[in-house]
DNA sequence: ACTAACATTTAGTTATCCGAACAGTTCGGA
DNA sequence: TCCGAACTGTTCGGATAACTAAATGTTAGT
């Protein structure tokens, strides 16, 4: 069978698994998915200015604008202007916002956890390998 | 490293590419991933009740009964009591309905191929085996 | 001064969610 | 046989997140 068709098959069965991995996983977080995304990536990169942040979760700015401000109102990020382009905003996470992150983290591997326990050993080994493969090669994608 | 740290270390990296694959794979469908989600389990499931739907998709039953009435309003689905058990309803996805899944398939088969065509050969095929084994592990847990 | 870039705000729309109240159906037991 | 409890689904009220488009303000570069 062709490769496309083989991945096409399996597009359902893992857009289902996913979607019940993301639940499982981010059980008991209070933010929305999207949030978390968003606080994600700001952390990652640092510093973000709103631009970069609509492009890289590709969002309107004004959307991102608008989840910007609940981050803020929630006190997990804080803005400043850029001092050496004053139409730019910086995008800066807080240490409460840090702390979320570690925080959320802790929680998800514990869910990672139930879910890996639900599995036979030699398959909780496999999956980790597939999932490595799978950042590998989708990180090439980016 | 244990298992546990080295999938919560791709769980970033893996939730990003996905939302982007999820998000060249399903560009110019008209529907949303939800109302999709479901149209395709009714149609996976061949009919199904509300009950079951709402507790496959992991929603509650009034969120369900309003998304299947925008699927019945577009022509995709629609419902018969079930004479078995009047208080259930039947809903089974519509010739329109089926035509849109073949339709739609075909389209994200196409997003697919320029999503492979982006990667060397070597990892276009260690890609689709990485996501069937993903498949045949992850679908064990359901 | 003009134009482009960056961000915000506003207004209006849509999808989605939930809980509670309601209505019809089924089934077991008095 | 009839009643009440349990089940299934719908509807309503109310909330939120997210989207676009358009208007506005501010800053930078030429």
């Amino acid at each position: 069978m062709e490769q496309i068709e083989r991945i096409a098959q399996l597009y359902p069965v893992i857009m289902r698994v996913m979607g019940r991995i993301r639940s499982i996983v981010h059980e008991g977080m209070d933010l929305t998915y999207n949030q978390y995304k968003m606080l994600l990536t700001i952390y990652d990169k640092g510093n973000c200015t709103l631009n970069v942040l609509a492009k890289e979760l590709q969002i309107a700015m004004s959307s991102a604008s608008e989840m910007v401000d609940r981050l803020v109102n929630l006190g997990f990020v804080y803005r400043t202007v850029d001092e050496d382009n004053r139409r730019q905003v910086m995008i800066y996470t807080t240490e409460k916002g840090e702390e979320l992150i570690r925080e959320l983290r802790r929680g998800i591997v514990e869910n990672y956890r139930t879910l890996l326990d639900r599995l036979p050993p030699r398959d909780q080994e496999r999956l980790v390998v597939a999932f490595e493969n799978l950042a590998e090669i989708l990180g090439k994608l980016e």
